[in-house]
DNA sequence: GAATGTGAACACATTCACAGCC
DNA sequence: GGCTGTGAATGTGTTCACATTC
């Protein structure tokens, strides 16, 4: 265990073997070596084993890892083994599909409450968990009040650098963006933003150029089997 | 203008050039340096240049890029010159939300269909642009009908494959995928995921460890009163 | 003088390959 | 023998710095 610093490629993927882990322990496997792994997954086996080794020795030399036993370890590297409390400010469309995605859930996220400056909204409560939407101008207080740790900007662009201000003023250090605009963040404050316009548009340069990019990661095709046999596998998720 | 690959990355940051130059033509600015335009954005203007030189010579030495020339040229380089028709498999509340979503619009993408199994579903129309739910079963005659080239995978994770590779049978090259599989895609076809449980997870991984960032000055710290003070100033803006 | 376009230098990320251990 | 953990080698992306052009 080393305190130097990971890259985001790196979390990136962690969060990814703890799923593929999560997929094999629903499987009933008990133990796997890094090689199998990235065979299954198709990742490669020195970048896993690294990406591990940045946090301890978790593996067994000659035998490979333990799957509970690195699920343990990446749930609590991960910081997943604490439950996160999460407010998105925007009950437009956005937000009231991320108010409802039970995907959140399985990470140990829950959608706590919702903001709008929308008299319309304001007070109503939203999707089967029932979550209120509150004046965003109270954000502070109900931040406080519902221990919320984690902000979701679903909110137009125009707005989303002041309401990234706000949210960094009640104190909030993690947030996730889908406003299309940088952010400007202040430190010890985590933006990451999901920015659908950026994807769309390489999409669009792709289907402009058929051709170069048809060699872009020549990712082998499996046969159909075992995609199904996958697919029976992720039905547990 | 050679004929090289390029990366992702380059394309990604395509798009923004192209968003920031917008917003430069709508503030009437008719021409800028790569410098201005790096140091407006916080970019690095090297690689503006450099990103751009894979695809010509747009700029003028000692002057720098006509805005309106540069939109033009990079307008036409992601294929943003043609519409797109998109549609969207799956009419949950990921996928309806989407269908409202008028950022794509800007983009020159359309949303055109839904596609669900849900026959209570089926038959609907949503949102204000009143977008028709199809049986997914129909998927490649609608996509042939209505000339859909692009497809939003916004279903379980469990199915996400099976619809990808329907998807790919009805002949469609591009795809913006939201559910938290790795899918594979058949050479020829571009696959962009997001997602957001890697997001979430990696945000997670953040807070777990608040050492790395937290620079901040503890007398910067408000007292909550001045907190909320402070917001209802800011929404008066 | 001012800014582009670009080779060279640097920084970062991935993969290889093997010593060391079970 | 088999697999981990890791230095060394490779590959990729970014930034510097300057010759070149207007």
């Amino acid at each position: 265990m080393k305190s130097e610093k990971i890259s985001e490629l790196t979390t990136n993927r962690l969060s990814v073997y703890l799923r593929c882990l999560n997929l094999l322990a629903a499987a009933g496997i008990k133990t796997i070596s890094s090689q199998a792994l990235a065979d299954q997954f198709n990742m490669n086996s020195a970048q896993i084993r690294k990406d591990l080794a940045h946090f301890g020795e978790f593996g067994v030399r000659g035998v490979g890892y333990s799957v509970d036993e690195l699920r343990r370890h990446l749930t609590q590297i991960l910081g997943l083994d604490r439950p996160h409390r999460v407010g998105i400010v925007g009950a437009g469309n956005l937000g009231t599909a991320l108010a409802n995605y039970n995907g959140f859930t399985a990470s140990n996220f829950e959608v706590v409450a919702l903001f709008d400056n929308d008299k319309e909204k304001i007070g109503r409560r939203v999707g089967k968990a029932a979550v209120a939407v509150h004046d965003v101008r109270k954000l502070a207080r109900v931040v406080r009040d519902a221990e919320i740790d984690v902000a979701v900007i679903a909110v137009p662009a125009r707005v989303a650098q002041r309401v990234l201000n706000q949210v960094m003023s009640a104190g909030i250090k993690a947030v996730l963006n889908f406003a299309p605009v940088r952010l400007h963040a202040r430190l010890g404050v985590k933006v990451k933003t999901v920015d659908l316009t950026i994807q769309l548009e390489s999409l669009s340069y792709f289907l402009a150029r058929p051709q170069i990019t048809c060699v872009t990661n020549p990712r082998q095709i499996l046969p159909y089997e075992e995609i199904a046999q996958r697919e029976e596998q992720e039905l547990q998720s």
